[in-house]
DNA sequence: TCTGGGGTCCTAGGACCC
DNA sequence: TCTGGGGTCCTAGGACCC
């Protein structure tokens, strides 16, 4: 069995560079992007982190900053980095036999083997270069022979500019030397609680956690602990999956972009968060069997009134239709509702998910609907879902109509560049 | 005034059964 | 009426990721 070698791309400051590929004006400008609602900064370019503007720090505690340094704000455009982001995946699919999509700016490459032609790293090259040129986004590359040195590996691309954003980490010794300089914390899969945790007994760099004990490591933390350990001594325990695996839960959520008194409002809201998880459930094929909602008030105004609920239903039959999950989800949030609260978020989740409309039988419920009712109740949503796609929110849910008092705040949006026609960024 | 959204996996503990 | 051990299943909550 031939050692597995991994490649991590990953796109740098990816939201900022979206932004600013289609303002070349912006070259040398700190660009920050926002959360969505406006709310924290989520994405930084080179010159917003070299002013020292820190990852996730609300947007209004460094109004003075973007005065002084002339900060260019953008709020989330996920259109836009959608489409950008499917490009390079694109281009990564035409370059290696196997890409694994990450996230919505990673992908991990299949390598193995490919050092009899070339060189790893010159591999690695090629692959930015082609980015770069097709696409014009920046990305680096780290090589690895698993997920876990490859995520390093690509840290170290990115801190280390003598690098040209290209690592190879497949030699043992390289590892442990790299290992050695990187902070426990900087470690995928040790979050902040378990930095703290493992500084405490010691741990304090990377290569300290490779070379501790595996049992102890599980005993006092987890298995996910002792797999990161082994995979930092470049034992793979995350094998490549050929079909990805279906999702379990689908959620649609949001803070609102003001605060919502009343129960007409917040239906509005759960109405639509439904229908919009109905969407993505017929997207991968797939039927819910249970259905949550909540609703809740601002945790962080600790001076105001709190409220949290969420209540729960398991349906009688998995379905995948837009009526029946607004419906429900609307009976769930009824009797949660109480009067003389800001709300200031609610959520629809879908579980149980399975691939089709499998029958829960209960006996003592009414029985479920007859195949041709499922027939003709898919038919219906597909043909919703088409029209939809040619024109975004043509057909919807009676209850979704309103004033939605609960859009979020987008104030500083850039234009769709690449998916609206009139958006397109034009030549002078 | 003002703090994102959408996921996954693992574990502990309770309910229930024999 | 009281008591025990062992197994499975489910749920809630915590940790992590981007």
């Amino acid at each position: 069995m031939k050692q597995p070698v991994f490649a991590l791309v990953d796109c740098n400051n990816f939201y900022a560079s979206c932004e600013k590929l289609f303002r070349p004006d912006l070259r040398n400008t700190p660009v920050v992007v926002l959360s969505n609602n406006d709310g924290c900064v989520v994405a930084r370019s080179k010159e917003a982190k070299a002013l020292g503007i820190k990852m996730g720090v609300p947007v209004h505690h460094i109004k003075s900053e973007i005065r002084q340094y002339g900060i260019q704000v953008f709020s989330s455009n996920y259109t836009l980095y959608g489409d950008m982001s499917r490009r390079v995946m694109t281009t990564l699919e035409a370059l290696a036999p196997r890409v694994d999509l990450y996230s919505i700016d990673e992908a991990f490459l299949d390598l193995t083997g490919i050092d009899r032609v070339v060189s790893f790293e010159e591999f690695g090259r090629a692959v930015k270069n082609t980015v770069y040129q097709n696409i014009g986004l920046p990305v680096c590359v780290g090589i690895a022979p698993t997920r876990t040195l490859a995520k390093l590996a690509n840290y170290a691309a990115k801190k280390y500019l003598a690098t040209g954003g290209v690592v190879d980490l497949t030699n043992p010794e390289r590892q442990r030397r790299l290992m050695a300089r990187v902070p426990v914390e900087e470690v995928w899969g040790v979050g902040r609680k378990l930095g703290a945790r493992l500084k405490a007994m010691g741990i304090v760099t990377a290569l300290q956690l490779a070379d501790s004990h595996l049992a102890t490591l599980r005993k006092q933390f987890s298995v996910v602990l002792e797999r990161t350990a082994r995979e930092l001594n470049g034992t793979p325990c995350v094998a490549w999956e050929d079909v990805p695996a279906p999702k379990k839960q689908i959620m649609c959520s949001r803070s609102f972009g003001k605060p919502l008194q009343k129960l007409r409002d917040l239906e509005e809201a759960v109405a639509h968060f439904a229908t919009r998880a109905a969407v993505k459930l017929r997207a991968g094929n797939q039927y819910a069997g249970e259905l949550m909602v909540f609703i809740r008030t601002n945790p962080f105004k600790g001076s105001a009134p709190q409220y949290s609920r969420s209540a729960s239903v398991k349906l009688i039959q998995a379905s995948q239709d837009s009526r029946v999950i607004v419906q429900q989800a609307l009976h769930l949030l009824r009797p949660m509702y109480r009067d003389g609260f800001n709300y200031a978020k609610a959520g629809v989740m879908l579980g149980d998910l399975v691939q089709e409309a499998g029958i829960q039988e209960d006996m003592f419920e009414s029985s479920p609907e007859p195949a041709s009712d499922v027939a003709r109740s898919e038919r219906l949503m597909a043909v919703m879902d088409a029209i939809n796609r040619k024109s975004r929110a043509t057909v919807y849910m009676a209850r979704e109509a309103g004033p939605a008092a609960y859009l979020m705040r987008r104030e500083y949006l850039s234009p769709a560049y690449t998916t609206r026609w009139d958006d397109l960024p034009k030549v002078h």
